[in-house]
RNA sequence: GCUGCUGUAGCUCAGUAGGUAGAGCACACCCUUGGUAAGGGUGAGGUCGAUGGUUCAAAUCCAUUCAGCAGCACCA
C-alpha cells in the first residue's frame, strides 16, 4: 500500500504498487504526457517500474537537466543496437552518457572508421522511427552470464562479475538489443528523438587501463531539442576559433616545426608577451620575499639517483653521454638545483623560510600522443619556487602562497579557479608515515586559506601530496596550472638541513610551488582566455600609428617618438595604403590600440584614437593621450601601487 | 605509446576514374594619396611531409617513416 509524497507536499495513497506513470496520469493528463521518468526517493527510476513502497516522488519531464541524462543514455543503447545490427561481429562493453554527450565502447578486429558514422548515425535515426519499447527486466547472476557466454561477449561477462554481490543485475531490453545496464531509460526509442550526432571514433583502453585491449569508442552528443544540438555545434565552432595553435600563429606569436617536437620557436611578437609576463610575476614573488636563482641545464647522472628522480621519473628524462662517459640529464625538475644552492653554507632555523625562485627551463620527454600545442610541451619554463620551511610554517607559508595566487590569477583575468587535492601515489618514495604527515598538513593549510579541492586520489607527485590549480581551455579541456606540493621527503634524501634554537641539526620541509605552472602553457590558457585580444599591459604590439597619406609620414614618426621614449610599445604604418586597410589590418591582428594620423591631426598636434572593437574615435593632443596610454598599458601590480615609471621593456621599432 | 584521421605555395584550401599542379589571401613591382574593417593592375612563388616500391607514367596506388589533429593511456 505505497503512500507517495509528491514535490509540493501533497501524498497520494495507493492499494497497491503503482507506476510513476500512472500517478502522473492520476495528476493530470498533461502530465501524463510530459512526464518521461522519474526520480523515487533519490534515485533514478523507470516511469514505467513498479514502486513498492512508501516513497517520495518527482517526475522528470522534457524540461529537466536530468532529461538530458536519461535521452544520452538512451542514445547510447540506441548507437550499440545500432552498430550490432550493422556490424553483428562486434562486441560490446559499456555506454554511458557524459558531459558532453554519450559513448559506447566496442570491441571488434577491424576498427570504424569515421565514413562508418554516417551509416551507424542514419541506422539510429531508424531506431527512433521504429519506437521500439524499452522494458527493464532482473537477471540473476548465472542468467547474465550464461547470456553473454552464448553470445561471446567476455567484457560483459567480466562487468557481471564485478556487480557487488548484494546489487541486482538488471537489464534493459529494446527491440533485438538487450544490454546489461543499472537504468533508467525513458520508456521508448522515439523519447529520445532526433537531435543527435555522431561525433568521432577514437581508441580507448578497456576499463581505461593501457594493459588491456584497445576498444573502439564512438562519441556522440544529444540534446532534447534540434535547436539545443544546433546551438552546441556552433558554440564548438566558436571555440575552435579561439584554439591558441591558431591564434598563435595568426597572431605572429610562435610556430613550432618537426625538427624540434614539443619545442616553441617564439617570435618578437609572442616573446614580448612572455617577458612581460615574466617579469610581472618577477615583480610579484620579489615582493613576497622570494630570491631569484638560476641553476644548471643538465646535472650529472648521479645526483638525480640521490633525488630519486632517475628511479621515478627516468623514463621521461633526456639524457646525454660525453666523451669521458658521464651521463648527464636536462633537468625536468629544479628541486634537486635548488637543494644545491640551500645546501651551501649553514643554514640556521632563522634563515626559514627560505623561498627560492627560478624560471626554471625544464626538459621532459612526455609521450608523443600527450603533446598538444604549447599547452603540453617537451620544453617549458616554470614559474619555479621551493620554500624551506619549518613544519609549523608550513601552514602560513602555504596560506600566502594560496592568496598570492589567487591574487595573480585575477590580473590575468581569471577568478575561476578549481583546486584539485591529490593525494598519495603508487609509485612513491617515503614511508607512509611521512605521508600521513604530508597529507594532513598541506589539507591543514588548505583549510586555513579558505579554499575547497576535490579529492583526486592517487595523483600526487612521487615525493609528496599536491594541490592543483585547474584552468580550462577553450573547448573544456582541463589543464593544471599553479600547484603547491608539500615534501618531507626530497629535503632528507639530498641531506638539506638547518641548525635550530637548540643547537640540533634538522630537516626543513620543501613547498615546492609554482603559480602560473609553467609560461608556455600559461600563455596558451591566456589566448583563448582572450580570443587573442591581450589587455593591453600584455599586448605585444600596444599602439599603432597609421598615417592617412604619406604626408602625414613625418609627424607620424613624430608621434611615435614620444609615445616610444614613454615606454609604450609602438609601431608604424607607412604603408601606402589606405587608412581603412589599415584599420581592418591592425584590428585583425588585435592591436588595442590605433592612432590615425592626417593633414588636420598634424596641424592640430593630435591624434584620433581608435580603441580596438570600437566603432568611433576620440581626437586627443599629443600629451594627453600619452598618459591615457601609459595608464592603458600599465601592469596591473604597478597600476594599483602606483609607481610613477612601470617597468615597460621598449622593444618597438 | 595506442586507435582513427590528416599532411598540396607564407596562410586557408581545391585537385576521386594515375598522364609532370590550381584558387583566395599574403608577398613584390606599378598606378592610386585615399579620413576609419580589404582601391586597381602586373608578377613572382609549390614537385605535392620524407624514403622506398608498383607503373611507360604517381600529388593521386602500395609499404615504411616523420609530424599534426581527436580520443585513450601518461602528465613529478
Amino acid at each position: 500500500m505505497p503512500k507517495i509524497a509528491l514535490p509540493d507536499g501533497s501524498e497520494r495513497h495507493y492499494d497497491a504498487p503503482v507506476t510513476a506513470a500512472q500517478i502522473a496520469a492520476d495528476i493530470g493528463p498533461g502530465l501524463a504526457k510530459a512526464a518521461l521518468a522519474a526520480v523515487v526517493n533519490g534515485e533514478n527510476w523507470d516511469i514505467g517500474r513498479a514502486i513498492n513502497e512508501d516513497s517520495e516522488l518527482r517526475l522528470i519531464t522534457a524540461k529537466d537537466d536530468a532529461c538530458l541524462e536519461l535521452i544520452r543514455h538512451d542514445c547510447a543503447h540506441i548507437l550499440a543496437e545500432a552498430v550490432l545490427e550493422l556490424y553483428p561481429e562486434t562486441q560490446v562493453t559499456i555506454g554511458p552518457a557524459i558531459e558532453t554527450g554519450f559513448y559506447y565502447d566496442f570491441y571488434r578486429e577491424h576498427p570504424f572508421s569515421t565514413d562508418d558514422l554516417d551509416d551507424i548515425e542514419k541506422r539510429m535515426h531508424e531506431i527512433v522511427d521504429r519506437d521500439e519499447q524499452i522494458t527493464r527486466g532482473e537477471w540473476s547472476r548465472d542468467e547474465a552470464i550464461s547470456f553473454y557466454k552464448e553470445r561471446n561477449e567476455p567484457f560483459k561477462i567480466e562487468l557481471v562479475e564485478a556487480i557487488p554481490a548484494h546489487e541486482t543485475v538488471s537489464y534493459y531490453a529494446q527491440g533485438s538489443f538487450i544490454d546489461l545496464c543499472r537504468g533508467p531509460h525513458l520508456v521508448s526509442t522515439k523519447k529520445a528523438g532526433h537531435a543527435f550526432k555522431l561525433m568521432k571514433v577514437a581508441g580507448a583502453y578497456w576499463r581505461g587501463d593501457s594493459n588491456n585491449p584497445m576498444l573502439q569508442r564512438i562519441y556522440g552528443t544529444a540534446f532534447a531539442t534540434e535547436a539545443d544540438l544546433q546551438a552546441y555545434l556552433t558554440m564548438l565552432e566558436e571555440a575552435e576559433k579561439r584554439d591558441h595553435r591558431k591564434l598563435g600563429k595568426a597572431l605572429d606569436f610562435f610556430h613550432m616545426q618537426e625538427e624540434a617536437t614539443g619545442s616553441i620557436f617564439w617570435h618578437p611578437n609572442g616573446w614580448t608577451l612572455y617577458r612581460e609576463i615574466e617579469n610581472y610575476v618577477r615583480r610579484r614573488l620579489a615582493a613576497e620575499n622570494y630570491q631569484e636563482v638560476k641553476t644548471p641545464q643538465m646535472i650529472d647522472r648521479s645526483l638525480w639517483e640521490a633525488s630519486g628522480h632517475w628511479e621515478k621519473f627516468g623514463e621521461n628524462m633526456f639524457t646525454a653521454n660525453t666523451q669521458d662517459d658521464k651521463t648527464l640529464a636536462l633537468k625536468p625538475m629544479n628541486c634537486p638545483g635548488h637543494v644545491q644552492i640551500y645546501r651551501q653554507g649553514v643554514k640556521s632555523y632563522r634563515d626559514l623560510p627560505l623561498r627560492m625562485a627560478e624560471f626554471g627551463s625544464c626538459h621532459r620527454n612526455e609521450p608523443s600522443g600527450a603533446l598538444h600545442g604549447i599547452m603540453r610541451v617537451r620544453a617549458f619554463t616554470q614559474d619555479d619556487a621551493h620554500i624551506f620551511c619549518t613544519e609549523e610554517q608550513i601552514n602560513s607559508e602555504s596560506v600566502a602562497f594560496c592568496n598570492l595566487l589567487k591574487d595573480i590569477y585575477k590580473d590575468f583575468g581569471f577568478t575561476d579557479i578549481r583546486v584539485k587535492f591529490s593525494d598519495r601515489p603508487e609509485v612513491r618514495a617515503g614511508d607512509d608515515a611521512t605521508w600521513d604527515k604530508a597529507e594532513q598538513a598541506l589539507s591543514d593549510a588548505t583549510k586555513a586559506a579558505g579554499i575547497e579541492t576535490s579529492l583526486n586520489p592517487g595523483e600526487g607527485a612521487f615525493y609528496g601530496p599536491k594541490l592543483e590549480f585547474v584552468l580550462t581551455d577553450a573547448i573544456g579541456r582541463d589543464w593544471q596550472c599553479g600547484t603547491l606540493q608539500a615534501d618531507f621527503i626530497l629535503p632528507e634524501r639530498l641531506g638539506a638541513e638547518y641548525v635550530d634554537e637548540d643547537g640540533q641539526r634538522k630537516r626543513p620541509v620543501m613547498l615546492h610551488r609554482a603559480i602560473l605552472g609553467s609560461l608556455e602553457r600559461w600563455i596558451g590558457i591566456l589566448i583563448e582566455q582572450y580570443s587573442g585580444r591581450m589587455p593591453a599591459w600584455l599586448s605585444p604590439i600596444q599602439v599603432v600609428i597609421a598615417p592617412i597619406t604619406e604626408t602625414a609620414n613625418d609627424y607620424a614618426n613624430t608621434v611615435y617618438q614620444t609615445l616610444n621614449k614613454a615606454g609604450i610599445r609602438v609601431q608604424t604604418d607607412l604603408r601606402n595604403e589606405k587608412i581603412g586597410y589599415k584599420i581592418r589590418e591592425h584590428s585583425t591582428a588585435k592591436v588595442p590600440y590605433i592612432l590615425a594620423v592626417g593633414a588636420r591631426e598634424a596641424e592640430a598636434g593630435t591624434v584620433a584614437v581608435r580603441q580596438l572593437g570600437m566603432q568611433s574615435q576620440q581626437v586627443m593632443r599629443i600629451d594627453e593621450v600619452k598618459s591615457f596610454l601609459l595608464s592603458e598599458c600599465m601592469p596591473p601590480d604597478l597600476a594599483s601601487s602606483g609607481s610613477p615609471s612601470p617597468d615597460l621593456p621598449s622593444n618597438a621599432q
